[in-house]
DNA sequence: CATATAGAGTTCTAAATTAGAACTCATTAT
DNA sequence: ATAATGAGTTCTAATTTAGAACTCTATATG
């Protein structure tokens, strides 16, 4: 399977793969996250080639996670803004640092906590089903291939 | 940054993307969760080529996802089993899953559904706090650097 | 016996991706 | 007149990945 025809499998999890298989689409998202729009910033802070930035950054724009924006003229200037899409990719990306934390352990304190809106309490996720409220892990959720499986 | 030099940075997201951070390992886990367990069942499967399972698997055995035992003698082979810590990534997976599906659109459906062990009904996750049950996402979570910020 | 199959890799060459540094271009600051 | 800022692009070398072939052990088949 070829990079390209990643985001056209059937299986979500492939196509998730597609955006984020790579070592520094995901830094470069939580960057967005932290605050970080611009071209520059994005490089110095995670030390990426421009090169592959500004790869990267085209690849997340055409997938829909960012959105392009000038914020100036004279001389026009553009800066990178998470879509709804994108934003919606936070609870992915927490409970990534969560199992991370807990599974990959460091000597180091994680440099960014997550913490509720209100209030300074770092937040302690847990995945449940909308309508039973049970929680979801290996223990009470089953893969079930629906026909066949393919990539 | 380089490839090994990820799996000691400070940052979880980081080091996760250390391990899952390419195109094939999640859906090596993807397999395993389906029960597969043989190196030619996940090549098979996958259309991976031999050499780079070979380095993924090894990888995620290092990594502590997969743990590799002896299944027979004569010849002695191998095969490879979630360990616990395997396990524990199921969430991740399940949110990516969710996720992609939602907002990276397909003409098929998801070959592979989550369905709560106890009966038929696929899973609508949520991630949640669990000491308040608030839902998690970019509105109700903040991600605040706590001291400086480095990959 | 001779050949074939299964399972789990390893080895090899060619193609694709990434690293790293330098260069461009427009505009503003010194 | 020169330097700095910001957002890229271009170039070469190093690393990774693709794809196919090969190895090794043991069992099965004719």
């Amino acid at each position: 399977m070829k990079w390209h025809d990643m985001k056209d499998a059937a299986c979500p999890v492939a196509r998730a793969m597609g955006v984020i298989g790579d070592r520094w689409t995901l830094l470069i998202l939580r960057e967005c996250f932290l605050g970080e729009r611009r071209f520059d910033g994005f490089q110095k802070r995670l030390g990426i080639t421009r090169h592959l930035l500004a790869e990267r950054l085209k690849r997340l724009e055409a997938m829909g996670l960012l959105a392009r924006k000038p914020y100036q003229d004279r001389p026009l200037r553009h800066e990178y803004r998470l879509t709804d899409s994108g934003k919606a990719f936070a609870p992915v990306m927490l409970s990534m640092q969560d199992w991370a934390r807990k599974h990959l352990p460091s000597e180091d304190m994680p440099p960014i906590s997550f913490v509720l809106r209100d209030g300074d309490a770092e937040v302690d996720p847990v995945l449940t089903d909308r309508q039973t409220g049970q929680e979801l892990n290996h223990r009470t959720v089953l893969l079930r291939p629906r026909k066949a499986s393919q990539p």
